[in-house]
DNA sequence: TTAGATTATTATAATATTATGATATTGTAA
DNA sequence: TTACAATATCATAATATTATAATAATCTAA
């Protein structure tokens, strides 16, 4: 892991709605892409969009069940980075997070 | 702090040449800009372009000593997140860092 | 096998970021 | 004052990111 490795990680969370869906998964532990697109009020496209992402990065891991794939956060530095701010005012609390 | 404000910081720290200098400015406490040109090998105007995102999102502040600025890291959830990275392995550690 | 639900992909326009080179500003010392 | 060192700003070209709309792919259930 170099400056640019780390960089990318830093990237990967720095837009508003993959930060809602990174922090919703640390308190979730999981979530599908229907979900997000109600409780964040952005389009299909844009949520997989912003999926693929992070997942590109190995931030979040996709796993296919029937007709619905569940996201996770897969990645320890991602958690260690999520748990560094501020949950209970991070937008994903009231939205992504809840059951 | 929402999401945006969040995104924000990291958005400032998700480039390799200002994670460079924040890491740096972590461990070596501060540094002028002539000597970030040398360590990390970047223009003076680019470093100067980068300081300025870094000073606009409130994560460094300068301050002026006769002919030279010296920069610092001034932001409580930058270091926070810093601290998160492997620094032994981080570019910063073998240039900015050394005295 | 067809319809519908869920998710992904593609093309593209709008916008933002990055790097470069030139120039400007600020302070110091002769 | 003038020259020089340190830093900042500006214009701009190249590139990357973001959002939208349309379409495609995949799975399930009838």
């Amino acid at each position: 892991m170099n400056a640019e490795n780390y960089a990318e990680i830093f990237k990967a969370l720095a837009h508003p709605v993959r930060l809602k869906i990174a922090c919703g998964l640390l308190h979730k532990g999981k979530c599908n892409v229907n979900t997000m697109v109600e409780k964040l009020g952005v389009s299909q496209s844009l949520i997989s969009q912003h999926l693929n992402i992070l997942k590109n990065c190995g931030l979040i891991k996709g796993c296919r069940e029937g007709n619905i794939i569940w996201y996770k956060l897969e990645n320890e530095l991602a958690i260690k980075l999520l748990n560094n701010i501020e949950l209970n005012i991070c937008d994903c609390k009231e939205k992504l997070c809840q059951k």
